[in-house]
DNA sequence: GTCTATATTAAGATAGAC
DNA sequence: GTCTATCTTAATATAGAC
């Protein structure tokens, strides 16, 4: 009979594909692979999602809409400039450090295909900057922070925190630090991103 | 008679191997888009570089000794500190802007392969952050700058300048602006950066 | 050195039995 | 719903003529 082992089967293989996906990307991935993570057949791929392109829009939407509510935080959430680029530093590194693969994945597939962007700044849950910038062109006329722009001062709070992860084969060769040490930076960095971009920006 | 034109070819497949493997990475890219990007036949790639890995791995290190010299001047400059990273912001994204693809395809492979970094890190040009170390603690210590982990700012000053092009496609999303106006959002950083970074760490 | 034609292999996808 | 076996296609790589 049609039992409810369905949604179960369904479930694992999203859960290997993620984990397969966000790993390697779209191209490198294989469908052999993801089956074998699940402990399953390589046809019940094809039978719950039909094909592999289908397979990993499940997964991407699935990833981003992990991400959008992280980036959300520090864009719209009710505190103080200070407060949210210190809540969004410490807390972005935690949730990353959880899910490694995830940033990269992300950025990848969008620039693989850049039209992906414009369908998901459609959809309704996809952050924006507009009430971040008001907050700091506001800070900037009172003389709480120095005059910068808000876009500038965005990017700058995402390269700082995102960067370090992408890049972290990269920079573990130039700073020459292994695995472990690499580790410990980056548990630093959940207070020292914030320290570094007040320093720069508060005005005394 | 094995003539001259010999080296030309060689050359004219490797600037197409180049453009290819840049945009697209390793396993998305095809040698028949090499080839027809050389105005050549696919099999000539075979002839001149035995195997798709050998090709990729002689633009792996065309681009990397490209890249390379760039961040040398950070860590090894006989500059002041304040000024060596004006130079580096400056001087790294009107590079980037002509070589858009190089960042993000070095991260990528350095990514799949992280033993790779172990061969080049051996390797004689690799940069070695030593150096700037060395600077940064002096600096500390005189009392020119706020106290920082020397490896914490050089990953910062890395993000800062890297991150906004690999990640450009997020961010034209996030800040809600198209490719003219986020070039423009890019020229400001040659100065933006560094304005950024000495605001930071300099103590008045 | 350069080309066309072909071999080889690997991956996504489907058919059909259970 | 799950499996094995198979089809189909596409990509790397090679053989062989010129």
């Amino acid at each position: 009979m049609e039992t409810k082992e369905n949604s179960s089967t369904e479930f694992t293989i999203l859960n290997a594909a993620k984990e397969i996906f966000e790993r390697k990307g779209m191209v490198a991935a294989r469908m052999q692979e993801i089956a074998d993570e699940a402990g399953i057949n390589k046809a019940m791929l094809h039978y719950y999602y039909r094909s592999k392109q289908l397979l990993f829009e499940a997964v991407f939407k699935s990833a981003f809409s992990l991400l959008a509510p992280q980036i959300n935080e520090i864009i719209n959430a009710d505190t103080s400039i200070f407060e949210k680029i210190r809540n969004f530093s410490s807390n972005y590194i935690s949730f990353v450090m959880k899910h490694p693969y995830l940033p990269n994945f992300i950025i990848q597939e969008l620039n693989r295909n850049p039209d992906f962007v414009k369908k998901i700044v459609a959809e309704k849950n996809f952050p924006n900057i507009s009430k971040f910038k008001q907050q700091v062109d506001e800070k900037v006329e009172e003389g709480v922070i120095r005059p910068i722009k808000a876009e500038q001062l965005f990017i700058n709070i995402m390269s700082l925190n995102i960067f370090p992860f992408i890049g972290s084969q990269l920079l573990k060769g130039l700073v020459n630090v292994n695995e472990e040490a690499y580790k410990q930076l980056m548990e630093e960095r959940k207070t020292e991103i914030a320290d570094f971009i007040i320093n720069s920006i508060k005005l005394k």
